[in-house]
DNA sequence: CGTTTTACTATACAACCGTATAACAGTGGG
DNA sequence: CCCACTGTTATACGGTTGTATAGTAAAACG
């Protein structure tokens, strides 16, 4: 009765556009995904996360597993895109480590999300054509990258090999790093990777 | 009625010694692990898999999370039974690498597993702790093979370095063929090892 | 053979899971 | 201004979660 004044009545949930909402129950997923792994990726999570109530991520998305391919698929294009921004080919063993390292800026919350979705990728269908995807077209990009340079070196190699040898060992190191912090810093992780890639660049 | 004669009675249930029953829980984790990940780790998935019922998770390990910090323990501590059991020190490149994927050839399933953890350790605390332990004796290992080989072979390498560019691969590239087991076979992992191993080597 | 111990089963429990459903409310078109 | 549309909430549902509890049964010990 005594806020029944005729003030605008304050709206009682905010109503935004679809592909709007989208993005924000995807970057809620994966602040759950970051915080509790693929165990804390749940509706109660990713919708309190949010903000919203629980029916949204079935009204957006149909299923909380397409969600979660389309946060996967929301992850890996940002990655492909800061590939595709990076300027031109790398001129030095050094800006090739960079471009590989590019992401991990993201920090280690960021990283605990590849876990958990690594984790998922081998038991999901759905996030595996998702990844298949994705990773093909990375792998791409790499690849392209390492040859240009190698080129520009004068140097002939496998550069499908090489990028898959990159590719690993960047992982790897982003997985050991991501398990335990203490062991590997960024620096020290970009150095083990430049020094790899100027051996098998040489050889 | 009809079978009510007093023949022995066959048993209700299965009585065996504790560690006996440990062992099978494990066994029945791991496997549970490798067909849905850590969610497929439930208590009901594990003891029907194990073929008891849903009490003796409790009364033998205390809690879930306590047996999943034991089934870690219990893999972990194969790879470094196996790394021990290994004759002498490498003599080869091609030794030292049969040395890093002597476990693999335990299937893409133990892989699974290995994924499955991985993406837990990040978030679990109890697994953190088991994880720090057997990485340390793990990498110890290797790098001190690593040093003996590269004595014999008079170079000088920082052994740990190496250890930690070589773990990092071939964790990398496990990762890839479990996630997709189309792009990478064993041989190709192999080789891809060998090459970046004789490469930094001879650095 | 009787007693004690404890491995084991069965069940109960509250909390949470993902999704389906119905009602509500903000927005744009007429 | 009213209506149709749909983004949003609230709730209900059956099923599953991990653990605590109570009772049963098998083996060990005297």
């Amino acid at each position: 009765m005594t806020t029944m004044t005729k003030k605008a009545a304050a709206p009682k949930f905010e109503r935004i556009a679809p592909d709007e909402r989208r993005a924000r129950l995807i970057a809620a997923s994966i602040a759950c995904l970051a915080k509790g792994g693929i165990q804390g990726f749940t509706v109660d999570n990713i919708c309190h996360e949010a903000g919203t109530s629980r029916g949204l991520i079935t009204h957006h998305f149909g299923s909380k597993n397409a969600l979660l391919a389309a946060a996967y698929a929301s992850i890996y294009g940002k990655v492909l895109d800061n590939l595709d921004r990076a300027e031109t080919t790398p001129q030095s063993i050094d800006e090739l480590v960079d471009m590989m390292f590019a992401d991990s800026f993201l920090s280690r919350d960021y990283l605990n999300v590849w876990l958990a979705l690594w984790g998922e990728i081998a038991v999901n269908p759905v996030l595996q054509v998702e990844h298949r995807k994705n990773y093909a077209l990375y792998r791409e990009r790499i690849a392209r990258a390492i040859s240009a340079f190698a080129r520009g070196q004068g140097v002939t190699v496998d550069s499908y090999d090489v990028a898959t040898i990159v590719i690993s060992l960047v992982d790897g190191l982003w997985l050991e790093q991501c398990i335990d912090q203490s062991l590997l810093s960024l620096d020290r992780a970009k150095d083990l990777c430049r020094r790899t890639l100027t051996a098998v660049l040489s050889a």
